[in-house]
DNA sequence: TTTGGTATTGTTGTATACAATGTTGTCGGG
DNA sequence: CCCGACAACATTGTATACAACAATACCAAA
């Protein structure tokens, strides 16, 4: 728990900007994300105060809000915790962001206004860059973004936020159970071509695209069933670090 | 605010059970449900917990949750307020949920244990009984506890509690939009042949059962674009009684 | 060494006080 | 009569104190 949040933070109280529950939740869910947080690992409400320099209160609605997305696992008078999705979970979760993700995509195609389409496509350009310098972190924000726009984009809202969580949740098992030797999990063209089905208003094409594109990145993941390598760690409760 | 929560509750804390914001957040939604807080209500924290017999710390957690399954609005500094979606709104959640209970019907097939089916064909035929004894709210209960059942069983977990959202968030809207002149949004024999479809493991015909049955939903509601019924009464903010 | 119980410590649950903010009502000017 | 400023009030936001509970460490007995 002793991450550079503690000086960048301290930099902020100084600048005189306050603290909400949501800019912790954004910090925490990040790091989680960018697996500075593993799984399992503790978050107390009390360090996670000392850190931003808040009281519990605050830091009690952020957790809220994190347990809510699915990015923690908070039970009654236990000290929450990084949450880690099972294999089987895993699976679940990209079966239904399939059939969700397929879905918008098939509504946006042929929909998207010349400006939201152009925005999508900076995304991937970007992304390509990111990849060649070797960027991941970035790489990966890159296509977060994207995937976040597209759910922005989506006429149907409630389908939306459904997707925006399912993305979420996703990235977060992408990282858990990225094979070790996978430097990224970068898919050379796919959101290309996802984006011109989009374009061209092939509904049916963009599905499939979106289909393909999960696929192969679950296809990525080390999600053999070997010894419950998650659940005990999890169980044993490894603490990795205390300030 | 002056339901009879307050005596019932004066009673169970007199009998020395304690109340959780789970307690809490399970009376709202239900009064919600029916239609005992229309939309717009006011729930101040101070008032609730009142009512309840706890501090603001505990509604707050109620609300909380209230607020992440979408029953009331959560907005800094002002009052929480039940929820009134809007008639788009109440579309694209329809949508939503034929895509996700056909999908979650169609996994089903075929795959449902005897008691399991037993239990949902046990629920169907008690609403039937509900129906025609006249006790509306009894029947309106025994089919959300369906669906939730069905949500219960669904394979896949992630998509089984998104079922469970949408399917709280359909009930709240057809509260809403009910026409005024229905006694009931009761459709005959549906959740038979639903059923039927499940048993006999036709995946397509038991998405095709959910499609058609939410479709007949969806078209007993009065969902004309007149006037801002809703808005404008959110807007007014109607804030009923007062003890 | 292992086991079981117990004291200690750490952490969350709840209540409450105060600060910050939004809302409402009142009054004066146009 | 209408409109804006402003004062009074209501309500939420935050911090903190204490109680309840869980985890841990320690120690004694087998």
């Amino acid at each position: 728990m002793s991450h550079a949040w503690h000086e960048e933070m301290q930099a902020e109280i100084k600048a005189g900007a306050r603290v909400s529950d949501r800019d912790i939740a954004d910090k925490v869910r990040h790091a989680v994300l960018m697996q500075r947080l593993p799984p399992g690992t503790k978050l107390p409400e009390i360090t996670l105060g000392e850190v931003f320099g808040v009281s519990r209160s605050v830091v009690r609605k952020a957790l809220t809000r994190l347990a809510s997305e699915h990015v923690i696992d908070q039970r009654p008078n236990q000290v929450a915790r990084v949450r880690a999705p099972s294999i089987e979970e895993t699976r679940e979760t990209f079966e239904a962001r399939r059939l969700v993700e397929g879905e918008v995509a098939a509504q946006l195609a042929g929909r998207l206004s010349p400006e939201a389409l152009e925005a999508l496509t900076e995304q991937a350009r970007a992304e390509v860059e990111d990849y060649r310098r070797g960027d991941e972190p970035a790489r990966i924000e890159r296509s977060l973004t994207l995937h976040h726009r597209l759910a922005e984009y989506a006429p149907n809202r409630v389908l939306g936020g459904m997707l925006t969580d399912l993305v979420l949740r996703t990235s977060i098992v992408v990282a858990l159970y990225k094979r070790a030797g996978l430097a990224s999990c970068y898919q050379e063209g796919q959101h290309d071509r996802l984006l011109e089905h989009l374009a061209a208003g092939d509904a049916e094409a963009a599905r499939g695209a979106v289909h393909d594109h999960l696929n192969g990145l679950e296809a990525m993941l080390d999600l053999s069933p070997r010894e419950a390598r998650i659940d005990l760690m999890s169980i044993l409760g490894r603490a990795p670090e205390r300030a």
